[in-house]
DNA sequence: ACAAATTTTTAGGCAAGGCTAAGTTTGTGT
DNA sequence: ACACAAACTTAGCCTTGCCTAAAAATTTGT
């Protein structure tokens, strides 16, 4: 597996993930920032590789060996950062770029031993679930903080856009995983919300909480 | 810089370690088992970059400016060795494939926290220096053990040899880096030598021992 | 000094992974 | 039903890094 084979079965498990059709040669080229041209050479090297299920002009899928390949690939990028955040003091928004190099290093027991030394972490900065060498991973049941109801709360799990922006921005405005937050107020007019966090009172746009997962508590 | 580059660059700073003059592209090519072709392509790159001094059939040298990408390159080498023997538990002959990968991991602050984690590490896992931040390293004032004299002895500080082979034959043998050996006698037949560490005394051919360097005691 | 051996370079190609421009196929609106 | 737009593929070209075979420069031996 080459580094940019790696890397597109990568793009094509995430794409996958939401919404289980086909995955498109264009969705696939504006996520990777090729050409659609580009993505159909490789897409087909791929399919000779047995790594996707390819039919000219329908899209493209994973077979299993393809998604053994991508959640190994997972694996070392989670782990990785996890790595970065608790072992050398990185913010969770300087470790993506990172990661993406380090996800491509080849060695099984450099995986397992990283794993070991961070002591089997389930979830990544980002709350994102951590495959295990079997490729099996929890994904916790969570809620958009945008879709939870006026009055109820939950914990921060996890955030769904991931970009060091966004991110720096919750540090500044002291909103952290594990945080339990409770929705008081929602403003009709742009969804905005007055949410609670600890002992202070927050207002923020329904973009914010568009973004964040909380796991409600009942 | 690209990967391929970095190992080039680094190659002739390890071929011109030993005899200071101009590097052959034989001995490069040799050295990574890659056509001399292949070598006068890549140096005239190099030489475009302002990285090496080239000029037809004369050899190659580095420039201040590829003497320094050199030693990072090198600086990254010899840490994450350190760490994977100090915190993943690898030994001392597994080291050296993975590092060869994590050595071209682009981020200056990775490299710096890694250190940091590592609390400044002077020497890797097979005795070599460590280059600091601006490339100042400390070569050890050391001896082939081959060339000490009946009746002296030293703490054993580097391997000239790093090969998985001779190291798994050192452990087996049980010398490591930072015992004292002393030498008790000379074969002068075949240059075996018999040594003493701690309590016990062992004898080891003349091609181990020229391959083992210790820190005289005077 | 000079022919032979060795080293190094050049010429011409190849595979991977991109790109642009020009076809195909598929899906949509009327 | 069918024209047209959008999506997708193909054709042909580029760069990087590597190769083989052939040519040129240098070194060596006598
Ligand atoms: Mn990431
Ligand atoms: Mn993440
Ligand atoms: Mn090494
Ligand atoms: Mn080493």
């Amino acid at each position: 597996m080459t580094r940019s084979e790696e890397n597109y079965i990568k793009t094509i498990f995430h794409i996958g993930r939401q919404g289980q059709e086909a995955v498109s040669t264009n969705s696939i080229a504006e996520q990777m920032e090729t050409k659609p041209s580009s993505v159909t050479d490789m897409v087909k090297k791929l399919s000779d590789k047995n790594l996707v299920n390819y039919k000219r002009y329908q899209g493209v899928s994973l077979t299993d060996l393809g998604t053994k390949v991508a959640l190994g690939v997972i694996r070392k990028h989670r782990l990785w950062e996890v790595f970065l955040v608790e072992k050398l003091d990185f913010s969770w928004d300087e470790v993506h770029e990172v990661a993406e190099q380090l996800e491509h290093i080849k060695s099984d027991k450099l995986i397992d031993r990283l794993d070991r030394l961070l002591n089997y972490p389930k979830y990544d900065p980002h709350g994102d679930p951590i495959p295990d060498k079997d490729g099996g991973f929890e994904e916790r049941d969570k809620k958009l903080l945008s879709e939870v109801a006026v009055g109820e709360g939950g914990v921060c799990v996890g955030v769904k856009d991931s970009s060091a922006s966004f991110l720096k921005f919750l540090d500044k405005n002291n909103i952290a995983l594990g945080q339990f937050i409770q929705v008081l107020e929602m403003e009709e007019f742009d969804g905005s919300l007055v949410i609670g966090i600890g002992d202070s009172t927050r207002q923020i746009s329904h973009q914010i909480a568009a973004n964040l997962y909380v796991k409600i508590k009942e």
